[in-house]
DNA sequence: CTTGTTGTAATAAAGAAGGTTACAACACGC
DNA sequence: GCGTGTTGTAACCTTCTTTATTACAACAAG
């Protein structure tokens, strides 16, 4: 199992419109030539994160920006814009036999230990600002 | 994005396992009864557990067993069995753009996050052991 | 040697991810 | 108003992953 590799091109796109403010505009085919995928992908993408209040998208004239200062854009924030964060971590096997005792108790005894799981998980993404991306960008990019 | 049900199908075979032992033999149809999924999942998922030192399988007789305390396997063990660890957890989208300053950095700028997350993730797994799902278990089953 | 079991291969079905084409809706410059 | 470039979306396809299922050789014990 893997994620998908939309949270990693949602951090690339959000680092471009950063990155190229004033200087680009930062439309789904030039997104898609630095991201190197396809530009409805671009597209599709650009509208979970507007959908998450997270960038302004221009239609029609084309473009995209920050909705918010990158100091107050998570990772977790962005994942949740990207991947759907509604749905459990690990799935369920269905119907666990009921006339077994254990059967009967596993959702119970796992579901809390696997919210835990999620929760780190989230802390952990939570914890990464786009800005201090943004600073580690720079700073690569000097040396 | 979700992990496979393959953890919570490794955990209730082996709470089976503990739960039966002395009981009945933990034979890959009777655990399939219990879990409620096809005997060849059960076998595969007791050889990657047997491959990962946690179980014993008889083969021909018939029927597994713990190699291992409880207190000494956690979550992590076993989802390390399972899912594969050896991949990364975050796909990343491949070949970004060199000529561009953000698409030769993404992964360099991302790398080290993510796997801060996965650690993180890791250390949550990790936190768990059988034998506390266990404590669970019996709790639950006597009230 | 019969019986019940494991290990494993082969195949199928279903779902997710990503690619691609197509086109209506939109905003701006002229 | 009209042409141009762009977004939003639908539709379809391919590939990969997950799970189910059938089949059968290898194995252990009575």
């Amino acid at each position: 199992m893997q994620f998908s590799s939309r949270l990693p091109i949602a951090v690339h796109i959000l680092l471009c419109i950063v990155e190229f403010d004033g200087k680009y505009k930062t439309t789904s085919s030039f997104l898609a030539d630095s991201v190197n995928v396809n530009p409805v992908i671009i597209r599709k993408t650009l509208g979970q994160l507007r959908d998450a209040g997270l960038v302004h998208v221009e239609a029609g004239v084309g473009g995209a920006s920050l909705a918010k200062d990158p100091a107050d854009i998570t990772l977790l924030d962005i994942f949740d814009a990207v991947e759907c964060a509604d749905t459990e971590l690990f799935r369920f096997h269905e119907n666990p036999n009921p006339a077994c005792p254990v059967g009967r108790t596993v959702h119970a005894v796992l579901d809390g230990r696997l919210a835990d799981v999620r929760r780190a998980m989230e802390d952990s993404l939570r914890a990464v600002t786009l800005q201090s991306l943004i600073d580690d960008m720079e700073h690569k990019l000097e040396t």
